[in-house]
DNA sequence: GGCTAATTGCAACATTGTTGCATTTAGTCT
DNA sequence: AGACTAAATGCAACAATGTTGCAATTAGCC
């Protein structure tokens, strides 16, 4: 996984630096978005020491070459799992631990975006997050419930 | 509109303030998502000051009152134009104004939330949002690109 | 090993968001 | 209308997040 964006970094010409790889391992390590500041101190707490700003542009670069993908609704970046043929991304936020589950139905984004062209809108992008309880925070909560 | 508004933070027991009335005739007057700086400085070029705290806190009010909506996406803000009946909102976001436009449809939302039940996930919340070009920018677009 | 452009780090700053407490004010009662 | 009081606002100080320009470092090349 990290050595297939390794490699889309080396045909683009870009460097394979150590920053660029923490970050990387960091992303596919991840289960949930991850702001900059989040990589940073993850990587803080193995020891390792990243300026911010280097942070920044590396997620920049990762994002422009489809890499990794900043969620327009929480501002974190996740690794790229699905393609982007559609420019559309759906996701599964679960508000209760936070972990993220990328999915992708060709059919729901025809309909949306036949919805938006009814309003004369011409969509480029589309963004569909759904917030709620994964599958093992909706058991937990349950049986909280239960013993209450 | 406005009125509207004044009346729930009435009924509701919540004092109609100065701060509060202007902060609704901003949000009514937009067309498009507002920060809370963004309020403060449109307020500002109106002789208007406001602390952005005060701002911040009367749009949490809004929010927990239904008066407003917090966009995940851009996390500003924009005045409610429909029901939260089902806990979801679709926005169409022109990229190139800015402006926003609020639409829905139970049919699109019924079928999202049958895919994430599909991954065992309980959806409470759904954020939709299509980024593009409205109508006008599209045509604008459309225009230079024939006179080039 | 040395060269060079690309990359990173640093410093300084701008913007956005938060908290506790003093001051002011809307709504109520007389 | 004037006084009272809880609610709301303002203020100050701070924390967190983003951004820019430039100097120092380093990956990939010879």
């Amino acid at each position: 996984m990290v050595q297939d964006s390794i490699q889309v970094l080396q045909t683009q010409g870009y460097k394979v630096t150590k920053p660029r790889r923490q970050v990387l391992a960091i992303l596919n390590g991840a289960q949930r978005p991850l702001s900059p500041y989040d990589i940073q101190r993850l990587l803080r707490q193995q020891g390792k020491h990243l300026n911010h700003v280097t942070i920044y542009r590396i997620l920049d670069l990762f994002c422009s070459l489809n890499l990794a993908h900043k969620l327009l609704s929480t501002g974190g970046f996740v690794k790229c799992v699905l393609g982007d043929k559609e420019g559309c991304h759906r996701f599964m936020v679960c508000h209760r631990c936070g972990t993220l589950q990328e999915f992708a139905d060709e059919g729901l984004c025809q309909e949306e975006n036949e919805f938006t062209r009814n309003f004369d809108f011409h969509t480029k992008y589309h963004l569909s997050e759904s917030s709620g309880l994964c599958s093992n925070c909706y058991r937990k909560q349950h049986q909280k419930q239960g013993n209450a």
